[in-house]
DNA sequence: TGTACATCAGTGAACGCGCGTTCACTGATGTAC
DNA sequence: TGTACATCAGTGAACGCGCGTTCACTGATGTAC
């Protein structure tokens, strides 16, 4: 968290900025991702060229709300995660999906605008893809903790020689802490389940199917701390 | 594959409306699902309004594209599936989901209109759902085929009551054969993680990690059969 | 502490654009006798 | 087989709308001396 600027101009300009992209979030759940910069001004009783102090353009906007929605949802996760005890493999595990999940749902608009269809034309900047990786990131150090503590064993799954090649090159990032392909192969499998059930949820894929939500994305998270050997 | 029908005005109508919703679909890469009318208008040819003796709206040329999409994704699934020996049932699970992650690679923006981000305001009639439907029954009957053979057994998975209630009530629907809860439970948690695995490839969360895509997909579509008790 | 100047948030008008949808029309196609 | 009438695909003009972005402006806030 930055310092809050001296001059009151310069904390205005951190206020309105703010203001800017909370009605623009809220606006995201009505008009998508092609939400209107004009909308935002009008709500935020201001003429519309005035957004352009704060914003350069609407892609612009956009670019903030993206990085923004990485950051609050990668600081959720690590927090969550950080408050369970290391030893405790299952609630560390449990903590990062749970954590995951409820800012999902909290914030279905932003999860979409992450995790949903790509808005065709706009290409996000790198500084994205850093954000974005964090949970993940979180995710591979539990399983690398239980690798180093010898409770969570690398599975003897086959691999195809491309898949193995892919995850032998994953494994050896630094964030993938030398967790050993098998592993890895199955963490991206609960990765994309995991993922895969909070959008059905979100979608709404599981209406008239599933009626305790919560209840049934634990229990998907329980699968899936099996599936990766944590017990 | 209705008759083509007799009159030439008939005919005309028919391939007209077909021309529009080739061009519409095309505009979705582009424009995504807030494709314009005018747009489609411009490129067959023809005056905007015109458009409107084939569809009364925007949205009904939408509900159109979607309704297609669902029919010919199911039929594709259907039929490569149907094309597998009976007793093969690992030999149909992998046509199945095959087919599915062929489908979508092939028509990335009609995957995304079905299974990406709602369209915000939009409301799907009921006929999609039964459509939608199509791959999943597939994937059922090849589950239920093997309980009848005595080769596919239920897991000893144990299920929070709540998770356990949906599903039991679920299995008793007709398309889901009376499958036990834990399988379903497992068929489900595979089915967010095809659908995941597809939605992260073409929605480029797998760039820069995964480069064989085919492979990897095989790969999962193979894990996945494995747990849910196919070999 | 006071003054001169620089910075910058917000205004209001304008540009040029594309959109969905309606409506009265025309002329070609189809139907009934 | 020919004629009178009904159907309907496509036209062209119009309505009313909202959008992103630019630009010269004003007045309040901040800075340097």
């Amino acid at each position: 968290v930055p310092d809050r600027p001296a001059t009151a101009r310069a904390r205005a300009r951190v206020d309105t900025t703010d203001q800017i992209k909370d009605i623009a979030r809220r606006h995201l759940a009505v008009d998508g991702p092609d939400l209107s910069l004009r909308a935002v001004a009008r709500e935020l009783g201001v003429v519309s060229s005035a957004v352009y102090r704060y914003f350069a353009s609407r892609d612009d906007l956009l670019t903030a709300l993206i990085l923004d929605g990485y950051a609050a949802m990668g600081e959720a996760v690590e927090q969550a995660e950080a408050r369970v005890p290391r030893r405790d493999l299952a609630g560390r595990w449990a903590a990062l999906w749970d954590a995951t999940h409820t800012w999902a749902q909290s914030r279905p608009h932003e999860y979409a605008l992450l995790y949903g269809t790509p808005v065709p034309g706009y290409q996000a900047p790198r500084e994205t893809v850093e954000q974005a990786q964090r949970p993940l990131t979180v995710g591979m150090a539990i399983l690398a903790d239980g690798v180093a503590r010898g409770v969570v064993a690398a599975p003897t799954d086959r691999l195809p020689r491309a898949v193995r090649g892919d995850l032998e090159f994953i494994g050896r990032l630094p964030d993938f802490a030398g967790l050993p392909p098998t592993l890895l192969a199955r963490a991206m499998t609960a990765w994309a389940t995991l993922y895969g059930s909070i959008s059905f949820e979100l979608f709404g894929r599981f209406e008239n199917a599933v009626h305790d939500l919560d209840a049934y994305y634990a229990h998907q998270v329980q699968a899936m701390a099996r599936y990766v050997g944590i017990r």
